[in-house]
RNA sequence: GCCCCCAUGGUCUAGCGGUUAGGACGCCUGCCUUUCACGCAGGAGAUCACCGGUUCGAAUCCGGUUGGGGGUACCA
């Protein structure tokens, strides 16, 4: 089985172009687990014959994106552009054959071909000496394919125009391009978007024209934004680095996107990559689109940050926010951060001193005998020795028996004072990680505030 | 307009002729508890888009309608 992953430059690398990067990995890598036991082969091409919106930053930041995600390919990457010699010498042949010819037709002329023959009727040309190529559609007959996820789909040829497949400059369009190169690549497979479901009867017919048996196709459906269009830039974090910016891990966006579109087992949904692989199934893809959700995708990502190990958490964080020395605030927070994102404002009072947050101070320390608990605290943690969390807690709970109160009452004030916020790790943990001396000098400064 | 695809709770899905229509996210209520999360235990939420047909029996098969989506370039 020969696969491949087809983008063109024109941009980012959106998450509807990287599931359907991740489902012809699936589909290649799950081959290993198949009967005859052997992968099959995934194809990059880079689809850069628009030369006006390709651009080199686009294919890198592809690649990048890709190898992010830990989709590995066997050939390639491939660039379109630098075939055209070979689309050139294809497309002679069909024209030599008599099944295309030059056209000057323009877009208003196939308008006016059909308000004289029917709305329903395809354009045909006359063949003429110089323009445009078209293909030349039988009038008869139907076009069919057996699309593995949807089953049969047919086009009468009468209603498909004589298509363009090359300008007046020679230069080829993109349907045909596209058929060439996959050709040439001896590709088994065409998995792709729905979005080329209309592109395949003109394939189809170009490979009918050329005497040679059509790959297998599946469509897959496309992903929608909430507002039920087809996902594009408009929709927030919709490609691939964008969400790598908001913190999420590359197992999830797998893990997340793999399921937009197919079930992979009845009642669990968190799988790795080679567990993906193990059970796709090409005809078991969903038919319908889908809406990308990113609260179910933080869930799985929450999930698969606890999946991780400490160190490794921790080289994902450090690369993450820049910093260095992370491993025991890592240790302290990785149970509470659903993305890398919410790491830092979790953690950063640890290394750049406490949050400046006015309404947390006045809620928490500058009323209800706040001030006094944190005094007692003060002295508590200023006499537990050693500055382990076993005897921070020990002496926090004290003042807490002490003074007949609230746990909370004498937690909050202290983590106040300490991370300036009501919010972060546990209270003995970050207290120790700062140390007595910090931690002592950060309640004064607190008391001195209140005074 | 024309061609094509699709239709299970708000969202993603399981289901493939006989089920109390299963799971996940989200939401709600408890528990845990030092905040926030996590975790655990419950709960609300679906006339399986609608209509007709086939069948003893339909979410499942067929037809139509409606709704949504895609395509319709000398773009990719």
């Amino acid at each position: 089985m020969r696969v491949r992953f087809a983008p063109s430059p024109t941009g980012t690398l959106h998450i509807g172009g990287a599931r359907t990067a991740l489902y012809n990995w699936l589909l290649a890598r799950g081959q290993a687990y198949g009967p005859d036991g052997e992968a099959g082969t995934l194809v990059l091409r880079i689809e850069d014959t628009d030369r006006e919106r390709s651009t080199p930053e686009n294919v890198e930041q592809i690649l990048d994106a890709l190898r992010w995600l830990r989709l590995d390919w066997d050939e390639g990457p491939v660039f379109q552009s630098e075939r055209a010699e070979r689309h050139r010498e294809v497309l002679g042949g069909l024209v030599e054959s008599g099944h295309a010819y030059h056209s000057n037709a323009t877009a208003d002329d196939v308008r006016a071909y059909k308000e004289r023959h029917g709305s329903e009727r395809g354009f045909r040309g006359e063949d003429e000496s110089s323009g445009a190529i078209r293909l030349r559609v039988p009038s008869e007959g139907e076009t069919i394919f057996d699309d593995v996820i949807r089953g049969q789909i047919r086009f009468a040829n009468s209603t498909m125009d004589d298509f363009v497949i090359a300008r007046a400059d020679g230069s080829v369009l993109y349907a045909f391009a596209n058929l060439v190169d996959d050709l040439d690549a001896e590709i088994t497979d065409v998995v792709r978007g729905e979005d080329h479901i209309s592109n395949t009867p003109k394939q189809l017919l170009i490979l009918e024209a050329l005497g040679i048996e059509p790959p297998r196709y599946a469509h897959l459906p496309l992903l929608h934004g909430p507002d039920g269009r087809k996902l594009s830039k408009r929709h927030g974090a919709a490609s691939v680095q964008e969400l790598r910016e908001a913190g999420y891990l590359p197992e999830a966006v797998d893990n997340y996107i793999a399921l937009l579109g197919a079930g992979f087992a009845a009642d669990e949904e968190f799988f790795a990559l080679d567990e993906l692989a193990r059970r796709f199934r090409l005809e078991r893809v969903s038919k319908n689109p889908a809406v990308f959700d990113e609260r179910k995708l933080r869930h799985l990502n929450g999930r698969w940050i606890r999946e991780l190990d400490t160190d490794e958490l921790t080289a994902r964080l450090e690369e993450f926010t820049g910093r260095a020395g992370l491993r025991d605030a890592v240790a302290i927070s990785e149970e509470k951060i659903q993305t890398l994102a919410e790491f830092w404002p979790l953690v950063g009072f640890l290394f750049d001193g406490p949050a400046d947050d006015p309404k947390a101070f006045a809620k928490v320390i500058a009323s209800d005998g706040g001030v006094e608990c944190l005094k007692a605290a003060r002295d508590a943690l200023a006499g537990a020795e050693p500055f382990t969390v076993e005897n921070v807690e020990a002496a926090l709970r004290e003042v807490v028996e002490a003074r007949g109160t609230k746990p909370v009452k004498v937690f909050q004030p202290v983590r106040v004072a300490i991370a300036g916020t009501t919010i972060s790790p546990g209270i003995f943990e970050s207290v120790v990680l700062l140390g007595k001396d910090e931690t002592l000098a950060r309640i004064d400064q607190a008391l001195e505030h209140a005074a």
